[in-house]
DNA sequence: CAATAGTGTGTACAGACGTACACAGTAGGG
DNA sequence: CCCTACTGTGTACGTCTGTACACACTATTG
């Protein structure tokens, strides 16, 4: 239909195989990651995957280059919604306590990729994107200096919650206390 | 010689391969640590790896519990010396910025630590600890909140730090600043 | 309809992997 | 001295892995 260039069946084949390679990243870690476990997940037959890329090194960095584009994204319309400088400060709070940025899976494979980045470049470079965008949210609001220290603060903070795992709520008013206190001293 | 029971030739061997695991995750990560290259790096036979431990996962769970023990010495030993809460300020300004804690290599472990731990409980157990240990080690300076704000923010910052990679010398004012202002608030 | 060019798949293969285990080496007891 | 009990090693094996590739299929072109 028009181009001169044919039509795969399925377009969207490849980012469901991404998609299962995330999950795939999610349940086993990177290690334990292979061919056949993403195409069982995907419900693709195995040469598929290499049909549609260079081998699991790519696979595995363009699933990383999607998860930083995803977690940019849902930090970024947070952050975006706050009006005036204590709707961002609740912003952060919540990027911190609440369940939304903070969903365990995210989590698991924020580290995965923080992991993998530390061996390959292509991942290193997605992981420097997210960052600098996550920091970027925060610019609209406060300070270069201030966004420093926040974006630290919510990466720390929101990840020792992760692993510790154990009474999640009463933290709030703490979160809240030390990112005005922040704000405040940076602002 | 009084026991009855015999003693190996080399006692030391089961740390030297565990120091050899360190070597090899850091280099390679924990997706491609095998059997044989600990085994070359650690210059003993491959069937030592089998004698010693109950496969590869025990190797890498106790490698990771002595890198959090070696951690957790170096973190609590620099806040130790701090006197008064100024140099307990400047001690952890020293943790996020300073050359000593943050060096690359541990930072690369740290992360694959992190990341193993989400699959495996003895793993998740050692970063448990170490994160108690750490905290523990503020807790002699600042009260519990301020620990937890101060915790956070060791391990945020001195993370993108690592990641950033560039110009890590102009950041100490501001580190200064930020910390400063979490332990004045929630001091 | 025949030719064709690109899409997609099942299978096969060479290599690397974890692990078991038969065996050698050695230090004390009798 | 021999015997025994234990430490430690080299090798072999079955499995799983990444990847290539010959082949089938389909839709367009002439």
């Amino acid at each position: 239909m028009g181009g001169s260039r044919r039509v795969g069946n399925d377009p969207r084949r490849k980012d469901r195989i991404l998609a299962a390679a995330l999950e795939v990243i999610g349940e086993r870690g990177v290690h334990r990651t292979t061919h056949r476990a993403i195409a069982q997940r995907a419900a693709v037959p195995l040469g598929s995957l290499t049909y549609h890329f260079d081998g699991l090194q790519a696979i595995l960095e363009q699933a990383f280059a999607h998860l930083a584009r995803t977690m940019s994204e849902h930090y970024g319309s947070r952050l975006a919604a706050a009006r005036d400088r204590e709707q961002a400060c609740e912003a952060v709070v919540d990027l911190i306590c609440g369940p939304e940025y903070a969903t365990p899976r995210q989590f698991v494979l924020l580290f995965e990729m923080y992991s993998y980045a530390n061996h390959n470049d292509a991942a290193r470079k997605a992981v420097r994107e997210w960052m600098a965008v996550s920091r970027n949210s925060l610019a609209a609001h406060f300070p270069p200096e201030a966004c420093r220290a926040l974006d630290a603060m919510v990466e720390g903070w929101s990840m020792h919650r992760h692993f510790e795992r154990d009474g999640g709520g009463p933290d709030r008013d703490l979160v809240s206390a030390a990112v005005t206190a922040v704000a405040d001293r940076l602002g």
